[in-house]
DNA sequence: TCCTGCACGC
DNA sequence: GACGTACGTGCAGGAG
């Protein structure tokens, strides 16, 4: 028989391993939940892994504890447990509870006094104990019966010891751990120790003796004047850290074993407090696996009635409807669409997508511009009708952009979290409904389905006006109404109208690659001797490392590093690391860009239909996915030569591209206000030598093409707003060189360092830092502690304005452009937006005219006091438009 | 199915 | 004095 399971967690350790180890996030009632999130996933990891047969939770009691009776100083000059964690103790032990966990602290003993008591109780009774914390002192209690898991980085990384591998690990018996911190202390617990013995020390003398006791007793064969010295000066307090160090395995306990069974909790309490606590992502973890129609739902439950309509009449509509328009799966290029839901103040109803196309009604009502529409994501919703020929106006309101505006760091936007944030009625979560994955389907009962599209479109229709008031407060309407809004119809149409590829010119690249990727790999299994799989890091480190004995410069967790900065460092050890840069290159290429482009390419068409993400970046940029078109190569020719595959989907038309220069360094010269980066602007320079000059303090004709090369980093850094460590990795020089071209580069542009200044100030004022247009970004971090968290915070204070107001600029030329293409009356589409241009496809007739109105309108878009300036190429493919 | 390491763009 | 350090997406391998 299997022996039973015991688990025993160190509730304070590991609550503060969370705290520290996450950002400080809070719910929506701004109660700070990281320490409980991070035990949580802790928790749900050993319940799921380990499945123990018992489980305890332990707590430290008060602040005295017996060792204060050996040791007044015990734990002395310690800092106090901040207010933001030991807040969130109580809520910990809420959440235990709701487990059906048992937790347990003791008077005047400490956690690990209650563990090592109940790990020696269950390792007499033969079980298998397991003990959980962050706590190294904890490793004194490992045998054959009893492992303890020590969180490494992170919370739930953990190394698990027994003997041997704390022998292999740290060359002592467990035995040993307390001589070991007899002698070397512990600053944390103000643990004196023997002071000038630290770790390998302490080790050195165990190997020799094997006890502290040893140590003492035959101190004179200990070698080294000053050590023997040291020892024998402070022979008393290492006994006495000895005994302060020793967990006691005996403390008064009178709880039983048998007390601590697990049992399965209740899945209803526990996932009702992940949403109290905004732990969304945890929801279904706990949840079986069996669509939800089978769930129960929660209490506050209220029914919504659903009326089945074949068709939709005048009557029915009051001119403000929320709907929603319902698909199974993510790409709505695809899916097909299940149902739609119409919510008004006086009915719900709900119709197939193949009556509603039938509806002349309908029809009439959705391509009426004065017929308001509520919906959540406009641009889904759009491109989704739009395939049945349906050309939806009126939308007025879009739950997505408007959750998205107020603020991007929820990473939430989905009706169910929102409304949840918004105090609005419970919503379950499609996947909740339909399941995933393979299993993603209707429910066979389909009025859950058709419950569930109309309780979206409820919520919808009721938290319009809360948005409304919301983003008005907020001074984000004009952002909203006027930019956002606009822009995802425009993107619609760009997404639905595609991208036209040239698929034979794909395929043929691709057997070249083929070829030349088979060469290279042969080259490479002779060169290390053996064949082995190229694509897998964890192979490949073990041939570069061992057998071939070349260098190791970076290790990561999982064993040797390949990046490619390692590689180049390698390059003039071995001809083998040239070969393995190119496989990676073209490797990428292949897999990536020929493959992955294939793959997406609408058979019927031969186009692609990429979606731009519009609600996800902290800095109001797009993002794009299925297929990404925001990183098709360009940099190596080789990689340039896929934008071949990308041409005009008409006879006798171009494609026409045209990018911002510098956009943001002239947002920065503007919103910084800075003199001399102004000018350099307005006189037309080149802004990297200019820079360069600035910052080696030389005449520009004296910039070499190598101190450009480093001024054009420093500006990449201030444009991304990247670290002195950033800076230096690129610039391959060390963290202190790049930290003095920062402080250079911010002297010589006192401006600038000014309003970085400034942006810090306000980010830690109001809470949040904006961009032309009021777009937001929080930064609670603003106020960490934690130096890297605060750190990251005032980067993004600085950047945010920068990055952000030039996507605000982009995406405010891109409506006036496609205004100004309606009203010229012009064919010319735009197709692709990459950040700091615009990719569009015209007829040959209208590229004089391209050439005149997309740089003057994308130049005039904003009024800047630096000039912006629009360059831009026109060619039979996209490769040629550069 | 999820995580890691790597690589592409701005 | 160490922390782990611009934002995105997507691929392959490998562990569970």
């Amino acid at each position: 028989m299997m022996a039973e399971k015991l688990v025993l967690i160190d509730g304070n350790s590991i609550a503060y391993r969370a705290f520290f180890a996450l950002p400080l996030l809070n719910n929506d009632k701004g109660v700070y939940t990281n320490a409980v999130y991070g035990f949580t996933t802790m928790l749900l990891k050993i319940l799921e892994e380990d499945k123990p047969d018992h489980i305890l939770v332990a707590f430290d009691a008060g602040k005295t504890t017996f060792r204060h009776k050996t040791y007044e100083e015990y734990k002395g000059g310690r800092q106090k447990t901040p207010p933001e964690l030991s807040e969130q103790f109580p809520v910990l032990k809420e959440l235990l509870d709701a487990f059906e966990i048992k937790h347990y602290q003791l008077d005047q003993y400490e956690a690990d006094d209650i563990i090592g008591t109940l790990a020696a109780r269950g390792q007499e009774k033969k079980y298998d104990v397991k003990v959980i914390s962050g706590d190294k002192d904890l490793l004194q209690l490992v045998s054959d019966k009893v492992k303890v898991s020590l969180t490494k980085k992170g919370i739930t990384n953990v190394d698990t010891y027994d003997p041997d591998f704390l022998l292999e690990k740290m060359e002592i018996r467990p035995d040993q751990v307390i001589d070991l911190k007899a002698l070397m202390g512990d600053s944390s617990d103000n643990i004196p120790g023997v002071p000038g013995v630290g770790e390998k020390t302490a080790v050195k003398l165990l190997k020799q003796f094997d006890k502290l006791e040893a140590v003492f007793e035959q101190l004179s064969e200990v070698s080294g004047k000053k050590l023997k010295e040291k020892l024998e000066t402070h022979k008393d307090e290492a006994f006495m850290s000895k005994e302060l160090v020793t967990i006691e395995r005996n403390a008064p306990i009178e709880i039983d074993l048998g007390d601590l069974e697990y049992q399965h909790y209740d899945q209803q309490k526990v996932s009702s407090i992940f949403r109290d606590l905004g732990f969304q992502s945890l929801i279904s973890r706990v949840s079986t696996d069996e669509v939800a129609s089978h769930q129960e739902v929660p209490e506050d439950w209220d029914e919504v009635e659903v009326n089945v309509i074949r068709e939709l009449t005048k009557d029915m509509i009051t001119g403000k409807e929320a709907v929603v328009v319902e698909m199974l799966h993510e790409n709505y290029h695809q899916s097909p669409i299940v149902g739609i839901s119409i919510v008004n103040s006086n009915e719900n109803y709900f119709i197939t997508i193949d009556d509603a196309e039938k509806s002349e009604e309908f029809i009439k009502w959705a391509q009426d511009p004065s017929q308001e529409k509520w919906v959540f994501d406009a641009k889904r919703t759009l491109v989704a009708l739009r395939r049945h020929g349906i050309s939806l106006q009126g939308v007025s309101f879009d739950l997505l952009l408007a959750s998205y505006l107020i603020n991007p760091s929820e990473n939430n936007h989905d009706v169910p979290s929102i409304s949840h944030r918004m105090n609005e009625r419970a919503v379950q979560y499609d996947e909740e409904i339909y399941g995933k994955g393979a299993k993603l389907k209707v429910p066979d009962d389909e009025s859950i389905m058709q419950e569930h599209v109309t309780r979206k479109a409820a919520v919808l229709y009721k938290l319009k006006e809360t948005m409304d008031a919301q983003l008005q407060q907020n001074e984000q309407y004009e952002l909203y109404e006027e930019l956002e809004m606009p822009l995802a119809l425009i993107l619609g149409e760009m997404e639905h109208w595609g991208v036209q590829v040239d698929v034979g010119r794909l395929e043929d690249m691709g057997s070249d690659l083929d070829r030349r990727l088979n060469d290279i790999k042969a080259d490479i299994f002779e060169l290390a001797g053996e064949e082995f799989n190229l694509n897998s890091p964890k192979q490949l480190g073990p041939i570069l490392f061992e057998k071939l004995e070349l260098p190791v410069i970076k290790k990561t967790k999982t064993g040797y590093s390949t990046s490619a900065d390692v590689l180049e460092q390698l390059q003039d050890e071995h001809e083998i690391i040239e070969k393995i840069l190119l496989f990676r290159q073209l490797g990428k290429l292949k897999s990536t860009y020929i493959e992955g482009l294939l793959k997406v390419v609408n058979q019927d068409t031969n186009k692609i239909h990429t979606r731009f993400n519009q609600a996800l970046t902290q800095t109001g940029r797009l993002s794009s996915i299925e297929p990404n078109l925001q990183n098709i190569p360009i940099r190596l020719e080789e990689g340039r030569k896929i934008r071949q595959a990308f041409v005009p989907s008409k006879e006798n038309w171009v494609m026409f591209a045209s990018d911002y220069s510098q956009i943001e360094l002239r947002v920065l010269a503007h919103i910084a206000q800075d003199e001399k980066l102004r000018n350099a602007f307005k006189e037309g320079k080149d802004i990297h030598t200019q820079t360069a000059s600035e910052v080696f303090d030389v005449s520009e004709g004296e910039v070499t093409s190598q101190m450009r090369r480093q001024a054009k980093a420093v500006n990449f850094g201030i444009v991304y707003g990247i670290s002195d460590y950033g800076l230096s990795q690129s610039l391959g020089i060390t963290r202190k060189e790049a930290k003095t071209f920062i402080e250079k580069y911010l002297s010589s542009y006192p401006g600038v360092k000014e309003y970085m200044n400034e942006s810090i100030q306000e980010a830690k004022r109001l809470g949040y830092v904006k961009t032309f247009m009021n777009r937001r970004r929080y930064l609670p971090d603003i106020t960490s502690r934690n130096f890297n968290q605060r750190s990251f915070a005032e980067r993004t204070a600085m950047n945010t304005p920068i990055q952000g107001s030039a996507a605000d600029i982009i995406k405010k030329a891109m409506i006036d452009l496609d205004e100004r293409l309606r009203t010229e009356k012009l064919q010319a589409r735009m197709l692709l937006q990459v950040h700091d241009e615009l990719i569009l496809e015209a007829p040959e007739e209208e590229l004089e005219r391209l050439k005149e109105l997309v740089p003057e309108v994308m130049e005039q878009t904003v009024e800047l006091d630096v000039p912006l300036e629009v360059d831009y190429s026109f060619g039979p493919t996209w490769y040629d438009a550069k």
